[in-house]
DNA sequence: GTCTATAGACGGATAGAC
DNA sequence: GTCTATCCGTCTATAGAC
């Protein structure tokens, strides 16, 4: 909510809309004409709201990946318990599924999102940074190669299998649930590695 | 190879130069004056091997996508064992990783290379429909809910997994071995879901 | 099999009225 | 805050010579 209250409300509508094309049609082949007709304006509409086509886009992710690094600052001052893993990965998994159609829309058009989200210079490669910090901060640094591994898995997975299984299952928030509990198990630090 | 070898040498020439554009530009920034230049020839050469930009791209998911076919065909026709599970892994795990530069490229243009990749109608939703099928190749579909997000987190976080330690580690093959047993150990059946 | 030249279309962005 | 009108760039694709 930190950027997303900013303006009109016209604005909110623009970005709901955005999403949803960019997410059907990807962000290239979705043009300002046809957002704005969506809405019922003009183009030219749409730039009092947003400096350009890119600036929309600009928008969903700093709100989206303001997320994980929120939770990333958060985990960063616990103690490394496995009460803190596990609320963090409760956390994660409600991001995901909460957010997703931001999340879809930014899965779908990673190479465009990649382009901007920083102003110029910033490389951030958007995902890729934020998840090892995160595998990191369940898995140590120094732990085994299959440890870090399982981790890694383990939260990239999670993305994939919410997209797989929404829609096939009746009770999205039993499903929500099940993933933690699935997410918390896989990363406990259990059997020996045969 | 069953599609690839057509033609003159030079198709596949276009084919790699495609892939790697694709890829770090995306599928809509990259022209095929960009392509032509790269390989010093003109745009109007391109055509006389693709009838259009986007078969160049239908070419590559063609292949990529065959191979997921194939792995999915071979599994149907085996016993469900745990050595299959294990074989099918190895196999997914293989794919993934030496197809990694097509496999990243249409990971970073989902939207567009969704829109093709079946001529006209078929809405294939590439990965999603086989990843369903394997998923339910490793955990039967009469399994637990845990136990087929298990299947479908591992098979998800696989990639990600790679993507995220590819360019991590000294030996490539390692990793390699290490997450193809580690996703044989995260697909077993052990834990009682307490 | 590769070239030059160009058609034909569409997109992002801005100026300026209201 | 929204509109009309328009500029300018780039792109895909084709025609036709070599």
């Amino acid at each position: 909510m930190s950027e997303a209250a900013r303006g009109s409300e016209t604005r909110a509508r623009i970005q709901a809309v955005a999403v949803e094309l960019f997410t059907e049609q990807g962000y290239d082949k979705t043009s300002l004409r046809e957002i704005a007709e969506r809405l019922d304006v003009t183009k030219a509409a749409l730039y009092y709201h947003f400096k350009s086509k890119e600036d929309i886009v600009a928008s969903l992710v700093e709100d989206y990946v303001g997320q994980f690094d929120d939770l990333i600052a958060w985990a960063t001052g616990q103690p490394r318990t496995a009460q803190t893993r596990a609320e963090i990965m409760r956390r994660y998994v409600t991001i995901v599924t909460e957010g997703h159609e931001v999340f879809r829309m930014l899965h779908q058009n990673q190479a465009a999102a990649q382009s901007m989200a920083g102003g110029k210079g910033r490389r951030t490669e958007l995902f890729k940074e934020r998840l090892r910090t995160l595998t990191g901060l369940l898995a140590e640094p120094d732990a085994s190669l299959a440890e870090r591994l399982r981790a890694a898995i383990v939260l990239g997975g999670i993305s994939v299998a919410w997209m797989s299984f929404e829609d096939q299952v009746p009770d999205q928030d039993e499903l929500v649930t099940a993933i933690i509990e699935t997410g918390v198990e896989l990363t406990r630090h259990p059997v020996a590695t045969s």
